[in-house]
RNA sequence: GGGAGCAUAGCUCAGUUGGUUUAGAGCAUCUGCCUUACAAGCAGAGGGUCCGCGGUUCGAACCCGUGUGCUCCCACCA
């Protein structure tokens, strides 16, 4: 068969990943085996995959297939999340397109068209971790809003507030004035901006003359020095909410003022000035407005003064009738023509630009707004306490974890009840079922609501209708790693008994608090267990300037598009090979086309061996004279010089490698455990590219159309097969393309189990390292004097008898391009003289050489010994080194000096011949 | 304001409890090669005050202190 000169990866990748499902490998059934389980971290439904998806997919699969071939029954969890805030605010915006309004849609009606768009978004992301090649057990894709889950949340709503868990009640919160529903703290994300601070003055009147904004001559009042306050603020919008004013009861300006009023500007609404020791002094002008309905500092000093709250604001962030003016206009709108207003009327003291915090929703991106609300909520601090000991006593681990630990600690112990409802229709309906006097009940359906409500209240065939509201989507995922396997609508399940403790969890450090430790409360509640063992904290992706990928900038990469150019393996090694855990990832497409180019390096390998395939030779020795009289040069007139007739020279270099192989498995081995694993595959990559290609499969090469010994061809399948084994996890595609186009196999590679590796031998590896020194430092002498690749040279070796060459002369003939080699006890005439190892070489190649470049080189290397010698010799020379030093610190110190007075003397020999 | 992390070659990062040569890799750069698997390649090279300062130690990229500069998380100063 003919193999194609470059590696063409999308027609390969879609036939193995067909095959694999139709073999079912993918499938998990509980058995007897250990199992390794990893639950997807639910994408959303709301659009398509991104390169920090694809991150964390890769990680998970390379995990998942390496325990998957190392003897665990590993089961992998697809899956997709409703995503309610998300999805809902997309799926209303392409309604709005469509020119419907949702307002005139029934709930029905809306959820069907959400269901749809579910459908549609989903399968693009499922047939995307499909491309990228992940092996996951299609059989269990979950999405969190199936009949089963979408029961597992009513089920623990009504069990957590039946334990007093799940509570209602009014409380600020942050609001969503786009999506119009409130928002749990975590949703908000404060960013900083240049706001303005406005000084507004407050006329002051006596508690007795209170006048309501009854008089027509208060807005020509104008305000004088001693008749006003001024006071700060960034909301200007919200005076007409003020409820009082309030100093620092130390404040010695504001003293005089006790028992009198202010009266609002504009509205001209009389408030109370108070005092509160909350007040800072030296802020703005020691003086601030109160308004407890949009303020979370001033609803709590609201409720110490038993102040009234005003909210001035509607569900959409327009001014509502409270405000009085500028009623049905937008917050953002309403305080330009205040601020213009105040200024008209002489009330604007001063304004100056000031950097500030906002709240920004994290869905809509709109600010967020303080609110007065009556939601529901989780008590998280109960919860908490065993999700907090489960990770400090180390039951789960986190990767990496000592940037995490501390975060995760301090949210824990500092968490706040976590409001769950949302004033949605996308997601699970809350199970509260009220009255018309608004009494309630929580029941996990109307009957037995009915039930209840009729004991608990003492009535008859009350109409009761259910809460509107949805719940927050992570009030569904946290129960992920139990609901995928049924844990909570089925308890006790095979399934669940079997996988429960899942292995593994791999994702972005940014939901740390949404839902990794959300996950842990849940698991710790409901199974008393932790729902995982190891936490794997993926950096974010970013773009090679350091960016976070946005559509705004456009740095965001399609995946499909990525892996229409590259190829999946091509991706998955880009974006691994640069990924240390927990850091944050520069992405560059530079590193997908390393990836392809490997990619193209194994198919080179591949074609390489194919060559020699059918030109096995069983007799070592005649083909080896062959290949030795080959590389004879006529012109120079010499006989080969040793002829490479034992076995042992010849299998040096299947020797070496099969050590190479062994040390890099154990060393693989050992960074899978601590989560490296793109030091991993940059070890793997090495052992390939360098000592398999460029260094093993150089040694063994037979001439052109030159047969290959029986024995080398057969280490050499095996060989590659085996580094396929070891890569595959990383790359699964080509690994299994290669593997079945080196021979004929009965199993496919996914399945393979590894082996248990070799301890390498070390006297091997080493010898190897020095032959590759030699042969590199004669190549290197060959550029630096101009020596022509293929011109051959014959090279004499002056040994210390420390290193035995004999065994290598064969590769090292070849790789030198040297016709001959000999042994010397002496300087050769008119060669290039190298130090290696303390061993001297000369190479001889039948024209002058130039002793410039020689001198130069050998001056250069005599410098940078000598240097080294002196530091050794002052360490040595220090009375307190070799009093306090270890005995092997200080004879290898000694043994550096020796080392070094030895090449010292060899290279000023060989200057002194020059 | 509180806390965490980071700082090593042009870039991205390794560097395992302080001592195997006056620090390693990949990418990028430079030089020479169309050598019969591969120019998406081969052979070779150059490149670093290990952020500054101080300390501990016989010995520091590594430990301690301090300064500087980045990054992230948390927090209710109008």
């Amino acid at each position: 068969m003919e193999l194609s000169k470059n590696y063409n990866p999308a027609d390969i990748e879609n036939k193995w990943y067909q095959h694999w499902l139709q073999k079912e490998y993918f499938k998990s059934q509980p058995d007897k085996r250990e199992p390794f389980t990893v639950v997807i971290p639910p994408p959303n439904v709301t659009g398509v995959l991104h390169m920090g998806h694809t991150l964390n997919e890769t990680v998970q699969d390379i995990l998942i297939r390496k325990a998957r071939m190392s003897g665990h029954n590993a089961c992998w969890v697809p899956g997709s999340d409703h995503a309610s805030i998300a999805t809902e605010a997309k799926v209303v915006g392409m309604l709005k397109e469509k020119g419907i309004d949702k307002n005139n849609l029934t709930r029905e009606e809306f959820l069907k068209y959400a269901f749809e768009w579910k459908e549609k978004y989903g399968d693009i992301i499922y047939s995307q971790l499909k491309k990228l090649g992940c092996s996951v057990d299609w059989d269990r894709t979950t999405f969190t809003m199936d009949d089963h889950y979408y029961k597992a949340v009513i089920k623990v709503f009504v069990d957590l507030y039946n334990k007093g868990l799940v509570y209602r009640g009014a409380r600020m919160i942050n609001w969503d004035p786009v999506a119009k529903t409130a928002l749990s703290d975590e949703e908000v994300e404060y960013r900083e901006v240049t706001g303005k601070l406005y000084y507004i003055k407050y006329m002051i009147v006596d508690s007795g003359q209170l006048t309501v904004g009854s008089e027509n001559n208060s807005d020509n009042r104008q305000p004088t020095t001693d008749n006003f306050i001024i006071i700060a603020t960034q909301r200007p919008e919200t005076i007409m909410g003020d409820t009082a004013v309030c100093a620092n009861p130390g404040d010695e300006r504001y003293n005089h003022l006790k028992g009198k009023s202010v009266v609002v500007p504009l509205i001209n609404k009389a408030v109370p000035i108070i005092f509160d020791e909350y007040v800072d002094k030296d802020f703005g002008t020691g003086i601030l407005k109160i308004t407890p309905a949009h303020d979370i500092n001033d609803y709590n000093i609201g409720l110490k003064h038993n102040l009234a709250v005003v909210d001035t604001l509607n569900d959409d962030g327009t001014l509502s009738n409270a405000a009085q003016i500028y009623v049905g206009q937008d917050r953002f709108v309403a305080r330009k023509k205040i601020v213009e207003e105040l200024k008209g009327k002489g009330f604007l003291a001063k304004e100056e630009e000031y950097q500030t915090r906002l709240g920004f929703s994290q869905r809509t991106n709109s600010v967020a707004e303080p609110k007065i609300s009556t939601q529901w909520f989780v008590k998280m601090k109960e919860l908490g306490l065993p999700a907090l000991q489960a990770v400090i006593d180390g039951d789960i681990n986190i990767h990496p974890g000592e940037k995490f630990l501390a975060t995760y600690k301090y949210w824990l112990e500092n968490v706040k009840d976590w409001c769950i409802s949302r004033q949605l229709w996308w997601g699970q309906q809350i199970p509260a079922w009220y009255d018309e006097e608004g009494r309630f009940v929580v029941a996990e359906n109307e009957e037995k609501a009915k039930k209840i409500f009729n004991n608990q209240y003492s009535t008859n065939n009350v109409q009761l209708k259910q809460d509107e509201d949805v719940l927050d989507t992570w009030f569904s995922s946290w129960l992920w790693p139990m609901e995928v396997f049924k844990g909570i609508s089925k308890p006790d399940n095979d399934d669940i008994n079997y996988y429960y403790p899942t292995s593994v969890l791999v994702t972005g450090q940014d939901i740390i608090f949404f839902w990794v430790a959300r996950m842990i409360m849940a698991g710790m509640e409901y199974k008393k267990e932790k729902p995982f063992s190891d936490v794997y904290f993926t950096g974010m992706v970013r773009d090679k300037q350091g960016r976070k990928m946005s559509k705004q900038l456009g740095n965001s990469p399609d995946l499909l598009e990525l892996i229409d150019k590259y190829g999946a393996d091509a991706v998955r090694f880009g974006i691994m090979i640069s990924s240390p855990a927990g850091n944050d990832l520069l992405f560059d497409e530079a590193s997908l086309e390393q990836g392809r180019n490997f990619n193209n390096k194994l198919w080179n390998a591949l074609k390489l061996i194919k060559l020699w395939q059918g030109r096995q030779s069983e007799n070592h020795t005649t083909e080896a004279i062959l290949i030795a009289q080959m590389n004879f040069n006529p012109e120079l007139g010499m006989m080969p010089m040793v002829l490479p007739g034992s076995l042992t020279e010849e299998n040096f270099a299947t020797e070496w490698f099969e050590g190479r192989l062994s040390k890099v498995q154990i060393e693989v081995d050992i960074l899978y455990k601590q989560f490296k694993l793109s030091e991993a595959l940059k070890t793997i990559y090495s052992l390939i590219w360098d000592d398999f290609c460029s260094w093993y499969l150089e040694w063994v090469k037979p001439g052109f159309e030159q047969p290959i010994d029986e024995h080398i061809y057969n280490k050499t399948v095996y060989f590659f097969e085996q580094l396929m084994q070891l890569l595959h996890p990383f790359m699964p595609f080509i690994t299994e393309e290669v593997y079945h186009l080196l021979r004929e196999q009965t199993e496919d590679l996914t399945i393979k189990q590894f082996e248990k590796s070799e301890k390498p031998n070390n006297k091997i590896l080493q010898q190897g390292n020095i032959l590759k020194e030699v042969i590199t430092a004669i190549r290197d002498v060959r550029n630096k004097n101009q020596i022509k690749p293929k011109e051959k040279i014959k090279l004499h070796i002056q040994t210390r008898h420390e290193s035995n060459y004999e065994d290598l002369e064969y590769i090292l003939s070849k790789q030198v391009n040297a016709a001959s080699i000999s042994y010397t006890n002496d300087s050769i005439d008119n060669s290039l003289a190298i130090i290696v190892n303390k061993d001297k070489f000369y190479i001889e190649t039948g024209k002058a050489i130039n002793t410039i470049v020689q001198k130069d080189q050998l001056e250069k290397d005599l410098e940078h010994l000598k240097g080294f010698l002196i530091s050794v010799e002052k360490k040595l020379s220090n009375e307190r080194f070799v009093k306090n030093a270890k005995d092997e610190v200080i004879d290898l110190e000694r043994k550096k000096k020796a080392d070094a007075e030895t090449k010292i003397k060899i290279i000023e020999e060989s200057l002194s011949t020059l």
